[in-house]
DNA sequence: GTATATTCCTAAGCGTACTAGGAAATCTCT
DNA sequence: AGAGATTTCCTAGTACGCTTAGGAATATAC
Protein backbone atom coordinates (compact mmCIF):
# COMPACT_ATOMS: atom_id res chain seq x y z
CA UNK A 1 0.00 0.00 0.00
CA UNK A 2 1.53 3.47 -1.19
CA UNK A 3 1.99 6.22 1.43
CA UNK A 4 -0.04 9.39 0.98
CA UNK A 5 2.88 11.32 1.78
CA UNK A 6 1.16 13.90 4.51
CA UNK A 7 1.82 15.51 7.30
CA UNK A 8 0.23 17.46 10.06
CA UNK A 9 0.84 20.41 8.12
CA UNK A 10 -1.02 19.06 4.86
CA UNK A 11 -3.95 17.35 6.80
CA UNK A 12 -4.51 20.72 8.75
CA UNK A 13 -4.73 22.86 5.34
CA UNK A 14 -7.07 20.16 3.84
CA UNK A 15 -9.39 20.73 6.69
CA UNK A 16 -9.13 24.55 6.21
CA UNK A 17 -9.80 24.39 2.91
CA UNK A 18 -12.84 21.76 3.39
CA UNK A 19 -14.19 24.40 5.94
CA UNK A 20 -14.09 27.22 3.68
CA UNK A 21 -15.65 25.58 0.40
CA UNK A 22 -18.01 23.58 1.54
CA UNK A 23 -21.54 25.27 2.09
CA UNK A 24 -22.03 23.45 4.94
CA UNK A 25 -18.72 25.28 6.31
CA UNK A 26 -17.17 24.22 9.79
CA UNK A 27 -19.78 21.56 10.01
CA UNK A 28 -18.79 19.51 7.19
CA UNK A 29 -15.31 19.25 8.58
CA UNK A 30 -15.70 15.70 10.05
CA UNK A 31 -12.72 12.93 9.88
CA UNK A 32 -14.48 10.87 7.90
CA UNK A 33 -14.69 13.66 4.75
CA UNK A 34 -11.12 14.80 5.31
CA UNK A 35 -9.92 11.44 5.40
CA UNK A 36 -11.88 11.16 1.85
CA UNK A 37 -10.37 14.07 0.43
CA UNK A 38 -7.17 13.21 1.65
CA UNK A 39 -7.55 9.95 0.04
CA UNK A 40 -6.38 7.67 3.23
CA UNK A 41 -8.69 5.87 5.81
CA UNK A 42 -9.90 8.06 8.76
CA UNK A 43 -8.03 6.43 11.12
CA UNK A 44 -4.77 7.14 9.19
CA UNK A 45 -5.89 10.48 10.33
CA UNK A 46 -4.57 9.25 13.89
CA UNK A 47 -0.72 9.75 12.90
CA UNK A 48 -0.78 13.43 12.00
CA UNK A 49 -3.58 14.93 14.90
CA UNK A 50 -5.31 13.54 17.82
CA UNK A 51 -8.83 13.72 17.00
CA UNK A 52 -11.25 15.98 15.97
CA UNK A 53 -11.10 18.43 18.85
CA UNK A 54 -7.34 18.65 17.81
CA UNK A 55 -8.04 19.31 14.24
CA UNK A 56 -10.41 22.18 15.31
CA UNK A 57 -7.37 23.31 17.69
CA UNK A 58 -4.83 23.62 15.25
CA UNK A 59 -7.66 25.51 12.55
CA UNK A 60 -8.26 27.88 14.98
CA UNK A 61 -4.76 28.36 15.37
CA UNK A 62 -3.90 28.54 11.92
CA UNK A 63 -6.95 31.10 11.54
CA UNK A 64 -5.35 33.35 14.14
CA UNK A 65 -1.76 33.53 12.31
CA UNK A 66 -2.77 33.56 8.93
CA UNK A 67 -5.64 36.67 9.98
CA UNK A 68 -2.19 38.46 11.91
CA UNK A 69 0.15 38.21 8.90
CA UNK A 70 -2.49 39.51 6.88
CA UNK A 71 -3.37 42.55 9.25
CA UNK A 72 0.70 43.23 9.44
CA UNK A 73 1.22 43.52 5.90
CA UNK A 74 -1.93 45.82 5.10
CA UNK A 75 -0.98 48.42 7.86
CA UNK A 76 3.16 48.19 8.41
CA UNK A 77 3.99 51.73 6.95
CA UNK A 78 0.63 52.78 7.66
CA UNK A 79 -0.74 55.51 10.52
CA UNK A 80 -4.03 56.81 11.86
CA UNK A 81 -7.08 56.52 9.95
CA UNK A 82 -5.07 54.81 7.21
CA UNK A 83 -4.00 52.02 9.12
CA UNK A 84 -7.40 52.09 10.86
CA UNK A 85 -8.92 51.54 7.15
CA UNK A 86 -6.35 48.80 6.44
CA UNK A 87 -7.20 46.40 9.33
CA UNK A 88 -11.05 46.91 8.91
CA UNK A 89 -10.80 45.67 5.09
CA UNK A 90 -8.17 43.29 5.64
CA UNK A 91 -10.19 41.74 8.96
CA UNK A 92 -13.42 41.86 6.66
CA UNK A 93 -11.54 40.31 3.78
CA UNK A 94 -10.09 37.73 5.57
CA UNK A 95 -13.48 36.58 7.13
CA UNK A 96 -15.05 37.04 3.42
CA UNK A 97 -12.77 34.50 2.03
CA UNK A 98 -12.17 31.91 4.90
CA UNK A 99 -15.50 31.91 6.34
CA UNK A 100 -14.93 28.35 7.35
CA UNK A 101 -11.68 29.32 9.06
CA UNK A 102 -13.27 32.48 10.40
CA UNK A 103 -16.24 30.34 12.46
CA UNK A 104 -13.56 27.82 13.94
CA UNK A 105 -11.46 30.65 15.59
CA UNK A 106 -15.00 31.61 17.06
CA UNK A 107 -15.12 28.75 19.46
CA UNK A 108 -13.72 29.39 23.02
CA UNK A 109 -10.02 27.20 23.61
CA UNK A 110 -9.61 25.10 26.29
CA UNK A 111 -7.76 26.99 29.06
CA UNK A 112 -4.39 25.64 29.10
CA UNK A 113 -4.15 25.93 25.36
CA UNK A 114 -0.74 27.80 25.55
CA UNK A 115 -0.37 27.40 21.61
CA UNK A 116 -3.75 29.07 21.10
CA UNK A 117 -3.20 31.76 23.79
CA UNK A 118 -0.23 32.84 22.00
CA UNK A 119 -1.94 33.06 18.73
CA UNK A 120 -4.64 34.91 20.02
CA UNK A 121 -2.00 37.09 21.87
CA UNK A 122 -0.07 37.78 18.78
CA UNK A 123 -3.52 38.83 16.33
CA UNK A 124 -4.18 41.71 19.54
CA UNK A 125 -0.25 42.63 19.25
CA UNK A 126 -1.29 43.00 15.25
CA UNK A 127 -4.09 45.10 16.04
CA UNK A 128 -2.00 46.97 18.82
CA UNK A 129 0.58 48.06 16.42
CA UNK A 130 -1.31 49.25 13.72
CA UNK A 131 -3.20 51.75 15.97
CA UNK A 132 -0.44 52.86 17.88
CA UNK A 133 -0.67 56.03 15.80
CA UNK A 134 -3.21 56.97 17.29
CA UNK A 135 -1.00 57.77 20.47
CA UNK A 136 -2.71 55.78 22.88
CA UNK A 137 -1.40 54.62 25.96
CA UNK A 138 -2.42 52.97 29.50
CA UNK A 139 -6.12 51.93 30.25
CA UNK A 140 -7.35 54.06 27.27
CA UNK A 141 -5.39 51.62 25.11
CA UNK A 142 -6.66 48.74 26.46
CA UNK A 143 -10.66 50.02 26.56
CA UNK A 144 -9.96 52.15 22.65
CA UNK A 145 -8.71 47.92 21.31
CA UNK A 146 -11.52 46.29 22.91
CA UNK A 147 -13.55 48.67 21.06
CA UNK A 148 -12.17 48.14 18.06
CA UNK A 149 -11.91 44.43 18.03
CA UNK A 150 -15.40 44.24 19.20
CA UNK A 151 -16.79 46.53 16.23
CA UNK A 152 -15.10 44.65 13.84
CA UNK A 153 -15.82 41.47 15.08
CA UNK A 154 -19.58 42.02 15.21
CA UNK A 155 -20.06 43.51 12.26
CA UNK A 156 -18.11 40.67 10.12
CA UNK A 157 -20.23 37.64 11.93
CA UNK A 158 -23.66 39.25 11.63
CA UNK A 159 -22.84 39.72 8.33
CA UNK A 160 -21.86 36.22 7.67
CA UNK A 161 -25.21 34.96 9.91
CA UNK A 162 -27.42 36.63 7.66
CA UNK A 163 -28.54 39.24 9.82
CA UNK A 164 -28.42 42.19 7.73
CA UNK A 165 -31.37 41.64 5.43
CA UNK A 166 -32.18 44.52 3.87
CA UNK A 167 -30.81 45.49 0.25
CA UNK A 168 -28.78 48.51 1.40
CA UNK A 169 -25.27 48.82 0.99
CA UNK A 170 -23.16 46.95 3.51
CA UNK A 171 -19.66 48.17 2.13
CA UNK A 172 -21.30 51.45 2.97
CA UNK A 173 -22.50 50.39 6.99
CA UNK A 174 -18.45 49.29 6.94
CA UNK A 175 -17.18 52.32 5.76
CA UNK A 176 -19.38 54.25 8.44
CA UNK A 177 -18.70 52.11 11.19
CA UNK A 178 -15.07 52.23 10.65
CA UNK A 179 -15.37 56.55 10.65
CA UNK A 180 -17.20 55.93 13.98
CA UNK A 181 -13.95 54.20 15.51
CA UNK A 182 -11.69 56.52 14.04
CA UNK A 183 -13.61 59.18 15.28
CA UNK A 184 -13.48 57.51 18.59
CA UNK A 185 -10.13 56.70 18.70
CA UNK A 186 -8.84 60.15 17.41
CA UNK A 187 -11.36 61.87 19.79
CA UNK A 188 -10.38 63.48 23.68
CA UNK A 189 -10.57 60.48 26.26
CA UNK A 190 -14.20 60.43 27.81
CA UNK A 191 -14.52 61.88 31.30
CA UNK A 192 -15.39 58.35 32.57
CA UNK A 193 -11.76 57.75 33.34
CA UNK A 194 -10.95 55.46 36.35
CA UNK A 195 -7.55 54.96 36.77
CA UNK A 196 -4.50 55.13 34.69
CA UNK A 197 -2.49 52.37 34.84
CA UNK A 198 0.85 51.46 33.50
CA UNK A 199 1.19 52.74 29.63
CA UNK A 200 1.24 50.35 27.38
CA UNK A 201 -0.29 47.78 28.77
CA UNK A 202 -1.73 45.03 26.15
CA UNK A 203 -5.25 44.63 26.01
CA UNK B 1 -45.94 3.89 31.80
CA UNK B 2 -46.96 6.95 33.02
CA UNK B 3 -46.91 9.89 30.94
CA UNK B 4 -44.70 12.72 31.24
CA UNK B 5 -47.31 14.83 30.69
CA UNK B 6 -44.64 16.87 28.31
CA UNK B 7 -45.36 19.08 25.51
CA UNK B 8 -42.51 21.17 22.86
CA UNK B 9 -42.81 24.30 25.39
CA UNK B 10 -41.76 21.76 27.91
CA UNK B 11 -38.63 20.25 25.93
CA UNK B 12 -37.45 23.54 24.22
CA UNK B 13 -37.40 24.92 27.79
CA UNK B 14 -35.93 22.29 29.10
CA UNK B 15 -33.26 22.36 26.29
CA UNK B 16 -32.88 25.94 27.08
CA UNK B 17 -32.29 25.54 31.00
CA UNK B 18 -29.30 23.06 29.91
CA UNK B 19 -28.01 25.11 27.21
CA UNK B 20 -27.44 27.42 29.74
CA UNK B 21 -26.66 25.77 32.53
CA UNK B 22 -24.38 23.14 31.52
CA UNK B 23 -20.50 24.57 31.37
CA UNK B 24 -20.09 22.72 27.55
CA UNK B 25 -23.11 25.37 26.46
CA UNK B 26 -24.76 24.51 23.62
CA UNK B 27 -22.90 21.24 22.40
CA UNK B 28 -24.13 19.74 26.10
CA UNK B 29 -28.00 19.62 24.04
CA UNK B 30 -27.63 16.23 22.62
CA UNK B 31 -31.22 14.43 22.13
CA UNK B 32 -29.89 11.81 25.13
CA UNK B 33 -28.56 14.16 27.69
CA UNK B 34 -32.29 15.87 26.81
CA UNK B 35 -34.60 12.94 27.15
CA UNK B 36 -32.53 11.89 30.31
CA UNK B 37 -33.14 14.91 31.95
CA UNK B 38 -36.98 14.71 31.01
CA UNK B 39 -37.19 11.13 31.82
CA UNK B 40 -38.46 9.52 29.01
CA UNK B 41 -36.56 7.95 26.27
CA UNK B 42 -34.90 9.57 23.38
CA UNK B 43 -36.87 8.40 20.67
CA UNK B 44 -40.03 10.07 22.75
CA UNK B 45 -38.68 13.38 22.05
CA UNK B 46 -39.53 12.85 18.61
CA UNK B 47 -43.17 13.07 19.54
CA UNK B 48 -42.79 16.99 20.14
CA UNK B 49 -39.99 17.88 18.01
CA UNK B 50 -38.97 17.29 15.05
CA UNK B 51 -35.06 16.23 15.49
CA UNK B 52 -32.40 17.82 16.48
CA UNK B 53 -31.87 20.48 13.88
CA UNK B 54 -35.43 21.50 14.98
CA UNK B 55 -34.98 21.95 18.47
CA UNK B 56 -32.40 24.29 17.40
CA UNK B 57 -34.34 26.66 15.64
CA UNK B 58 -36.92 26.40 18.49
CA UNK B 59 -34.16 27.44 20.55
CA UNK B 60 -33.12 30.26 18.34
CA UNK B 61 -36.41 31.77 17.80
CA UNK B 62 -37.67 31.20 21.54
CA UNK B 63 -34.34 33.09 22.32
CA UNK B 64 -34.93 35.92 19.99
CA UNK B 65 -38.52 36.60 21.73
CA UNK B 66 -37.23 36.55 25.07
CA UNK B 67 -34.09 38.89 23.83
CA UNK B 68 -36.92 40.94 21.90
CA UNK B 69 -39.47 40.95 25.46
CA UNK B 70 -36.33 42.14 27.59
CA UNK B 71 -35.45 44.91 25.40
CA UNK B 72 -39.08 46.22 24.91
CA UNK B 73 -39.36 46.27 28.63
CA UNK B 74 -36.39 47.66 29.41
CA UNK B 75 -36.17 50.69 27.08
CA UNK B 76 -40.03 51.62 26.80
CA UNK B 77 -41.07 55.28 27.57
CA UNK B 78 -36.64 55.94 27.56
CA UNK B 79 -35.07 57.70 24.84
CA UNK B 80 -31.85 58.61 23.22
CA UNK B 81 -28.38 57.90 25.92
CA UNK B 82 -31.01 56.62 28.50
CA UNK B 83 -32.56 54.21 25.66
CA UNK B 84 -29.44 53.13 24.47
CA UNK B 85 -28.19 52.58 27.58
CA UNK B 86 -30.83 50.54 28.42
CA UNK B 87 -30.73 48.49 25.18
CA UNK B 88 -27.41 47.72 25.83
CA UNK B 89 -27.46 46.76 29.73
CA UNK B 90 -30.31 44.43 28.56
CA UNK B 91 -28.34 43.32 25.91
CA UNK B 92 -25.36 42.09 27.59
CA UNK B 93 -26.75 40.79 30.57
CA UNK B 94 -29.38 38.39 28.31
CA UNK B 95 -26.07 36.82 27.20
CA UNK B 96 -24.75 36.50 30.05
CA UNK B 97 -27.48 34.91 31.80
CA UNK B 98 -28.45 32.48 28.91
CA UNK B 99 -25.43 31.68 27.35
CA UNK B 100 -26.23 28.42 25.63
CA UNK B 101 -29.45 30.06 24.34
CA UNK B 102 -27.12 33.45 22.69
CA UNK B 103 -25.32 30.88 20.82
CA UNK B 104 -27.88 28.88 19.65
CA UNK B 105 -29.24 32.43 18.09
CA UNK B 106 -25.91 32.77 16.57
CA UNK B 107 -25.96 30.17 14.14
CA UNK B 108 -27.20 31.05 10.67
CA UNK B 109 -31.11 29.89 10.12
CA UNK B 110 -32.38 28.16 7.14
CA UNK B 111 -33.66 30.03 4.39
CA UNK B 112 -37.27 29.33 4.29
CA UNK B 113 -37.69 29.59 8.32
CA UNK B 114 -40.17 32.01 8.13
CA UNK B 115 -40.80 31.47 12.06
CA UNK B 116 -37.24 32.43 12.91
CA UNK B 117 -37.13 35.39 9.81
CA UNK B 118 -40.22 37.11 11.92
CA UNK B 119 -38.49 36.56 15.12
CA UNK B 120 -35.28 38.15 14.00
CA UNK B 121 -37.54 41.29 12.46
CA UNK B 122 -39.37 41.71 15.81
CA UNK B 123 -35.66 42.01 17.42
CA UNK B 124 -34.51 44.15 14.90
CA UNK B 125 -37.46 46.71 15.60
CA UNK B 126 -37.68 46.06 19.08
CA UNK B 127 -34.23 48.47 18.46
CA UNK B 128 -35.42 50.63 16.16
CA UNK B 129 -38.16 51.58 18.30
CA UNK B 130 -35.80 51.83 21.21
CA UNK B 131 -33.17 54.09 19.32
CA UNK B 132 -35.89 56.19 17.48
CA UNK B 133 -35.86 58.86 19.93
CA UNK B 134 -32.61 59.82 18.04
CA UNK B 135 -34.60 60.93 14.78
CA UNK B 136 -32.83 58.65 12.53
CA UNK B 137 -34.33 58.09 8.92
CA UNK B 138 -33.88 57.07 5.40
CA UNK B 139 -30.46 54.99 5.10
CA UNK B 140 -29.08 56.96 7.67
CA UNK B 141 -31.20 55.39 9.93
CA UNK B 142 -30.49 51.61 8.82
CA UNK B 143 -26.89 52.10 8.81
CA UNK B 144 -27.08 53.21 12.57
CA UNK B 145 -28.86 50.39 13.60
CA UNK B 146 -26.18 47.77 12.07
CA UNK B 147 -23.73 49.36 13.29
CA UNK B 148 -25.41 49.41 16.61
CA UNK B 149 -26.68 46.02 16.41
CA UNK B 150 -22.86 44.75 15.48
CA UNK B 151 -21.50 46.40 17.94
CA UNK B 152 -23.03 45.40 20.85
CA UNK B 153 -23.14 41.63 19.45
CA UNK B 154 -19.08 42.18 19.20
CA UNK B 155 -18.65 42.89 22.59
CA UNK B 156 -20.88 40.13 23.79
CA UNK B 157 -19.37 37.13 21.60
CA UNK B 158 -16.00 38.40 22.25
CA UNK B 159 -16.57 38.67 25.99
CA UNK B 160 -18.54 34.81 25.76
CA UNK B 161 -15.51 33.30 23.76
CA UNK B 162 -13.06 34.56 26.67
CA UNK B 163 -11.28 37.22 23.88
CA UNK B 164 -10.80 40.00 26.77
CA UNK B 165 -8.15 38.39 28.88
CA UNK B 166 -6.19 41.63 30.77
CA UNK B 167 -7.72 41.95 34.18
CA UNK B 168 -9.69 45.45 33.44
CA UNK B 169 -12.80 46.01 33.86
CA UNK B 170 -15.47 45.24 31.02
CA UNK B 171 -18.01 47.15 32.13
CA UNK B 172 -15.58 49.89 31.77
CA UNK B 173 -14.90 49.50 28.57
CA UNK B 174 -18.98 48.72 27.62
CA UNK B 175 -19.56 52.01 28.85
CA UNK B 176 -16.87 53.19 26.57
CA UNK B 177 -18.71 51.73 23.37
CA UNK B 178 -22.22 53.08 24.46
CA UNK B 179 -20.77 56.26 24.95
CA UNK B 180 -19.14 56.62 21.59
CA UNK B 181 -22.51 54.96 20.01
CA UNK B 182 -24.25 57.63 21.27
CA UNK B 183 -22.33 60.28 20.03
CA UNK B 184 -22.66 58.48 16.86
CA UNK B 185 -26.23 58.51 16.76
CA UNK B 186 -26.55 61.92 17.87
CA UNK B 187 -23.62 63.72 15.64
CA UNK B 188 -24.21 64.80 12.10
CA UNK B 189 -25.06 62.35 9.39
CA UNK B 190 -21.52 61.49 7.98
CA UNK B 191 -20.89 63.40 4.53
CA UNK B 192 -20.27 59.64 2.85
CA UNK B 193 -24.35 59.71 2.15
CA UNK B 194 -24.93 58.09 -0.82
CA UNK B 195 -28.92 58.96 -1.78
CA UNK B 196 -31.70 59.30 1.06
CA UNK B 197 -34.48 56.24 0.73
CA UNK B 198 -37.53 56.75 1.81
CA UNK B 199 -37.73 56.99 5.67
CA UNK B 200 -38.38 54.34 7.73
CA UNK B 201 -37.64 51.60 6.60
CA UNK B 202 -35.95 48.83 8.29
CA UNK B 203 -32.85 47.61 8.97
C1' DG C 1 -68.48 3.73 26.16
C1' DT C 2 -66.39 3.33 22.03
C1' DA C 3 -63.35 5.36 18.45
C1' DT C 4 -59.57 8.22 17.65
C1' DA C 5 -55.39 10.53 18.55
C1' DT C 6 -51.37 11.13 21.27
C1' DT C 7 -47.51 9.82 24.08
C1' DC C 8 -44.34 6.78 25.12
C1' DC C 9 -41.87 2.47 24.41
C1' DT C 10 -38.44 -1.28 22.33
C1' DA C 11 -35.79 -2.67 18.42
C1' DA C 12 -32.90 -1.63 14.95
C1' DG C 13 -30.27 1.24 11.27
C1' DC C 14 -26.79 4.46 10.20
C1' DG C 15 -23.05 7.75 10.59
C1' DT C 16 -19.16 9.60 13.11
C1' DA C 17 -15.25 9.48 16.49
C1' DC C 18 -12.10 6.65 18.29
C1' DT C 19 -8.98 2.40 19.81
C1' DA C 20 -6.34 -1.86 19.03
C1' DG C 21 -3.26 -4.20 16.66
C1' DG C 22 -0.82 -5.45 12.40
C1' DA C 23 1.62 -4.84 7.81
C1' DA C 24 4.09 -2.18 4.61
C1' DA C 25 6.82 1.66 3.53
C1' DT C 26 10.37 4.89 4.90
C1' DC C 27 14.16 6.46 7.60
C1' DT C 28 18.54 5.83 10.19
C1' DC C 29 22.86 4.27 11.02
C1' DT C 30 26.71 1.63 10.25
C1' DA D 1 23.68 -1.62 0.88
C1' DG D 2 21.44 -3.80 4.51
C1' DA D 3 19.37 -4.41 9.39
C1' DG D 4 16.76 -2.32 12.75
C1' DA D 5 13.73 1.18 14.21
C1' DT D 6 10.13 4.38 13.14
C1' DT D 7 6.28 6.02 10.76
C1' DT D 8 2.27 5.68 7.93
C1' DC D 9 -1.48 3.42 6.72
C1' DC D 10 -4.61 -0.40 7.05
C1' DT D 11 -8.70 -3.65 8.79
C1' DA D 12 -11.60 -4.79 12.57
C1' DG D 13 -14.36 -3.47 16.05
C1' DT D 14 -16.46 -0.44 20.03
C1' DA D 15 -19.16 3.42 21.66
C1' DC D 16 -22.34 6.95 21.13
C1' DG D 17 -25.67 10.05 19.00
C1' DC D 18 -29.57 10.74 15.65
C1' DT D 19 -33.25 8.73 13.49
C1' DT D 20 -37.12 5.49 11.76
C1' DA D 21 -40.48 1.70 12.31
C1' DG D 22 -43.93 -0.18 14.59
C1' DG D 23 -46.50 -1.37 18.78
C1' DA D 24 -48.79 -0.64 23.45
C1' DA D 25 -50.74 2.22 26.86
C1' DT D 26 -53.00 6.52 27.94
C1' DA D 27 -55.64 10.50 27.16
C1' DT D 28 -59.31 12.81 24.37
C1' DA D 29 -63.66 13.36 21.46
C1' DC D 30 -68.13 12.22 20.51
Amino acid sequence: MPRAGLDREAVVMAAAELADSDPEGLDAVTLTALAERLGIRTPSLYAHIDGLADLRRHLRVRGARQLTAAIVTATSGRAGLDALRGLAGTYREFAHAHPGIYAAMQRAPEEQDVEAAAAARELVDAIITALSGYGLSGDDAIHAIRVVRATLHGFVSLEQLGGFRIPISLDETYDRLVAMLDRSLSGPEPSTSSGSGSPTRIA
